[in-house]
RNA sequence: GGCCCCGUCGUCUAGCGGUUAGGACACCGGCCUUUCACGCCGGCGGCACGGGUUCGAGUCCCGUCGGGGUCACCA
């Protein structure tokens, strides 16, 4: 069997939204799972729109995602000459022919067509002309008027076009530069691709291209055309891969949310990259499209936060904490354990970094949920909180073994439970009434912070 | 409008002629508990509609309706 060689190949025209990324990491499974190659083009032959920009955009998203290519990018603007050889191969197989009509001629054809309740296939006299005029022409492809282009597509099934149906596109500008359907075939070719996996916004091109594959004697890939992703609100529809980096998703957990979407393996929801690798499927993705579902996103990535290694998370997340004004080294000691009193409580990476914050800010800098305070920051309570302030300090090995027993002692003593000086005591460490147990919290805060907060705790 | 594709809880989905139609998110209860989460238990909620085929249809066929894609000298 030959090489399984795949292509994702994107327009530099904006940002990788997530359809975008979606097509792009499907192509990537697919090649990975069957041991092939993911190659990457650049469709930048539209330099009206294309910029420089736009392809660092993509490339950096998907380096992020973790969809490295094999072999070279492509870019297609470099490839004009072998798509002219290929033009002039059409032209001498009599394959192509010279259009004379005008943009006007075209439109009052069409605008009649419509009118009449039909839809506008181009045809005009040019493709049996026999004498060569002196005006300006496109390259029209040769389209076979009878019989039916039919392929078998991965996803969709068996598709059926009838060869009246297709047009007879437009292969070359009157400038002579080559046009989309036509040099995708060439490129694709040229970059040995043996499936090519793509949006469903494709399948109607399929069929031209088959055709001109066959006009040029190349052999047709296999095709797999993927449901589109609906239901996306404007900005979500326009928002890019690094906005949801930004937003403090994992690539993990945005690739395991996103592969869902179309995709299944029974019912599991929650997947390593490995292991989507290893379980994908281009047979069992659905047809129908999906939408995008937020909060579902979140819980999944709330899952990938809960599952990350500790380094791994505490080197993601200190990206973030720098934003919130907190300069913290990824391997810092005490970095590693707040996290890990924290994971669970967070959605996404941002949400981690600001619950994170009170471990690292000044202890007399330490501001307190209003709300909170007045409800218990009484006096009582904060006589309390001195009292086990003072009897902390004689905790020697700061462990919440020793920590749990010296509260417990001070709380027996005074006939308290821990219930009456738990949520003050929260307040006083953490500045807010939610957090991590409190024996956790006071180790990783440490024995001084610790005492210096409890001590600190003022009403207003 | 022509052509093509799709249609299971609100959303993502399992199902591949015989199931009490399963799971997940969200939502609502409860449990756990030093708070908030996490976790666990339970609940709500679905085969778009109408005809066939069949002993039997979410599963097969046709139609209707609904949704989407595409109809460039863009990619």
């Amino acid at each position: 069997m030959s090489e399984v060689r795949v292509r994702f190949a994107p327009s530099p025209t904006g940002v990788l939204h997530l359809g975008g990324a979606r097509t792009a990491l499907f192509n990537y499974l697919y090649a990975k799972n069957q041991g092939g190659k993911f190659l990457l083009r650049i469709e930048d032959t539209d330099r009206e729109r294309s910029t420089d920009e736009s392809t660092k955009a993509i490339i950096d998203a998907m380096k992020w995602m973790g969809l490295h290519h094999d072999e070279e990018i492509v870019f297609q603007s470099k490839r004009v000459d072998a798509h002219l050889e290929a033009l002039n191969t059409l032209i001498k197989k009599n394959a192509v022919y010279k259009c004379y009509c005008t943009a006007e001629e075209r439109n009052t054809a069409r605008e009649k067509a419509e009118a009449e309740g039909g839809s506008y296939i181009h045809r005009c006299d040019c493709r049996d002309a026999t004498n060569e005029k002196e005006l300006p022409f496109v390259w029209r492809f040769r389209m076979p008027k009878e019989g039916e282009t039919v392929f078998d597509d991965i996803v969709q099934g068996t598709i059926v076009t009838q060869n009246l149906e297709i047009e007879d596109l437009v292969v070359a500008r009157q400038d002579g530069s080559p046009l989309y359907n036509f040099v995708v075939v060439v490129d694709d070719a040229f970059q040995r691709v043996s499936h090519v996996i793509r949006g469903k916004d494709h399948l109607t091109n399929t069929p031209k291209q088959i055709q001109i594959y066959k006009a040029l004697d190349l052999p047709v890939p296999r095709f797999a055309h993927l449901p589109l992703i609906l239901g996306l609100s404007k900005r979500l529809r326009s928002a890019g891969v690094e906005s949801y980096r930004d937003q403090g998703y994992l690539a993990s957990g945005l690739n395991n949310y996103i592969s869902r979407l179309g995709w299944s393996y029974g019912d599991q929801e929650i997947f390593t990259f490995d292991e989507i690798i290893e379980k994908f499927d281009l047979t069992t993705v659905n047809r129908s499209e999906g939408s995008l579902d937020l909060q579902k996103m979140e819980w999944v990535n709330q899952q990938h936060i809960q599952n990350a290694e500790g380094r791994l998370l505490a080197k993601e997340v200190v990206v973030f904490l720098e934003r919130e004004g907190f300069s913290v080294a990824a391997d810092d000691a005490k970095l590693l354990a707040a996290v890990e009193t924290m994971r669970a409580r967070a959605k996404t990476l941002v949400e981690l970094a600001r619950n994170l914050k009170f471990y690292f800010v000044a202890d007399d800098a330490l501001e307190y949920d209003e709300k909170a305070r007045e409800k218990f920051f009484t006096s009582v309570a904060l006589d309390r909180l001195r009292g086990m302030a003072e009897a902390l300090t004689s905790v020697d090995e700061w462990s919440e073994e020793n920590i749990s027993a010296c509260i417990n002692d001070f709380i027996g003593a005074q006939s308290l439970k821990l219930k009456d000086v738990a949520q003050p005591s929260r307040l006083a460490l953490v500045g807010r009434a939610a957090g991590p147990g409190l024996w956790e919290t006071m180790v990783v805060l440490g024995k001084t912070s610790t005492i210096a907060r409890l001590s600190l705790a003022e009403a207003i």
